[in-house]
DNA sequence: ATCGGCTCGCGCAA
DNA sequence: TGCGCGAAGCCGAT
């Protein structure tokens, strides 16, 4: 009577370690790590399918730890905002959540496999880059119960991906060819509405003693408190942006993106402001919201089927999808370019060293090591927009002000920090560390294809030239040129910045 | 304002 | 074996 919830599709769903489903479990545990939403996840999905197949509740435990690198004020702010969201969104619908946020390092150790010590198996969420793999695999085997991860990052599964693809065009060929039958295996808009029935109890209690040593994060805290969130061991420096995180900010976000800016955005996301992109990425990134969910709402506005693909698969950008222009552009960031970084980083475990780079890249990078370089500026005087180019200023400032930079802009931003190290190695380093610490979707596939592109991955080859070598140039002039940076100058440039000051 | 040339890798048509 | 195609390039010629 009550629906049938399914499980996560095979391809998506991935035996963490080998012990067995325990059917005397008293309940089955969703540990929530990138994907923090209720909303179109295969992960839960699969939890609640367990839970419902045991006949037991279901625990859901996000936790947030502040150890992590780059852990800053900004970052948490974003993450306890979902969590705000999630604490919500489980109890309008009966359902026990945990929300841990460690007070001091090592804090949470143990929780994890108190939570799993009575469960019939734990359900988690897949992600390929930053330290969850990692941590993924020692909770594997540091945890008696079984833990299975699910993959909700992609339209397409990343086990149905072969390999590490060298370009979009090359990736873009092979969505077009593979990517159909998986448009057919979306995630449950909301799995719990009505799947656990009247019929199953599903208020678990938490194992006694955890509340007790593991204290549940305060409302307070989750709200917005300031003073909670200063007495966390992170850097305090790095302050949280104007831009609200969660899955209610981030559903809206989507909304007015596909409602109010799509219709223009193949002409003018390269315009810089008023800014005309999704904005998306910081909530794709902590997993907000899900790329199923903004497909589906674009489909839906579009009145799209997928009956409408077209059959060539050429690797063209357009005309495959079938729906309008500016939706077939937008579709090439949402999927071809963000799903071609999450498979680099699943099936390349250096995609962030140096030595990833395409052979071309290295090669000519080798040989213009010691062309001389006409600025070198310290990851200080960066940070500190601090150099004599008045629009790398703007766009460090915007990084370190709005954890964001323009998407245009990004790219000079990367291409001139290379210009202005010593070396690619050094680049590189102040590349990870100002976008890792700054940008709201840093230490995310995409931030590495955005920094990597900037030396050569995913691109070809161009004239060659001082420093650069074949790596595509890009200079501020010429972008001055092709963009009004006007009414962006006006609000990171100097004297923005100045009046910033005096405003105080 | 627009165009070709610079240059490489891939898959497909021939 | 040649051809078309490609995140957003730059430069100089028309």
């Amino acid at each position: 009577m009550s629906p049938t919830i399914p499980d996560a599709p095979p391809h998506r769903l991935r035996a963490a370690n080998d012990r067995p489903w325990r059917s005397k479990g008293e309940h089955v545990l969703y540990w929530m790590t990138s994907a923090r939403r209720g909303a179109f996840n295969f992960g839960l999905q699969h939890a609640i399918a367990r839970a419902k197949r045991f006949g037991v509740p279901l625990i859901v435990f996000e936790a947030l730890r502040c150890d992590y690198p780059w852990a800053s004020a900004r970052l948490h702010r974003f993450v306890l905002d979902g969590m705000r969201d999630n604490a919500r969104w489980f109890a309008e619908r009966g359902v026990t959540y945990l929300p841990y946020v460690e007070a001091h390092p090592g804090a949470g150790k143990g929780l994890l496999a108190a939570l799993a010590r009575r469960a019939c198996g734990v359900v988690t969420d897949e992600f390929p880059c930053f330290f969850l793999p990692r941590m993924l695999a020692a909770a594997a085997a540091a945890t008696d119960a079984r833990i299975e991860a699910v993959d909700s990052n992609g339209l397409l599964p990343l086990q149905a991906a072969p390999e590490a693809f060298p370009s979009a065009y090359a990736f873009r060929r092979f969505l077009q060819k593979n990517l159909a039958p998986h448009l057919a295996e979306f995630p449950l808009a909301d799995a719990l509405a009505e799947s656990l029935g009247a019929s199953k109890p599903v208020e678990a209690a938490l194992p006694e003693g955890v509340l007790a040593r593991w204290p549940a994060a305060s409302r307070t805290l989750l709200e917005g408190d300031e003073a909670e969130l200063a007495r966390l061991p992170i850097d305090p420096r790095v302050r949280p942006t104007a831009l609200r995180g969660g899955a209610r900010a981030a559903s809206e976000t989507c909304r007015e993106f596909l409602e109010r800016k799509l219709l223009d955005y193949d002409e003018k996301r390269n315009q810089p402001e008023p800014e005309m992109t999704s904005r998306l990425s910081p909530y794709l990134h902590f997993g907000h919201i899900g790329v199923h969910e903004v497909f589906a709402e674009l489909a839906r506005r579009e009145e799209w089927t997928p009956e409408r693909l077209g059959d060539k698969t050429h690797g063209r950008r357009e005309g495959w999808w079938n729906m309008s222009k500016p939706a077939e552009a937008f579709l090439d960031e949402l999927v071809t370019w963000r799903e071609l970084g999450y498979v680099f980083c699943a099936r390349r475990p250096d995609y962030d060293r140096f030595e990833s780079l395409p052979p071309f890249a290295l090669e000519t990078l080798a040989k213009h090591a010691a062309d001389p370089r006409p600025h070198v500026y310290t990851l200080e005087q960066l940070d500190a927009a601090a150099t004599h180019d008045p629009l790398w200023n703007a766009a460090q400032r915007q990084l370190v002000r709005e954890g964001f930079i323009h998407n245009y802009l990004r790219m000079l931003w990367g291409k001139k920090i290379y210009e202005w190290s010593a070396t690619g190695r050094e680049a590189l380093a102040a590349l990870i560390e100002l976008n890792n610490r700054y940008a709201l979707d840093g230490r995310n596939p995409n931030s590495y294809s955005g920094i990597f592109w900037t030396l050569g991955r995913f691109d070809r080859p161009w004239p060659e030239r001082k420093v650069f070598g074949t790596l595509r140039c890009m200079t501020s002039a010429s972008t001055a040129k092709k963009l009004d940076l006007g009414p962006y100058l006006a609000k990171f440039g100097e004297r923005a910045n100045a009046a910033l000051f005096e405003g105080r």
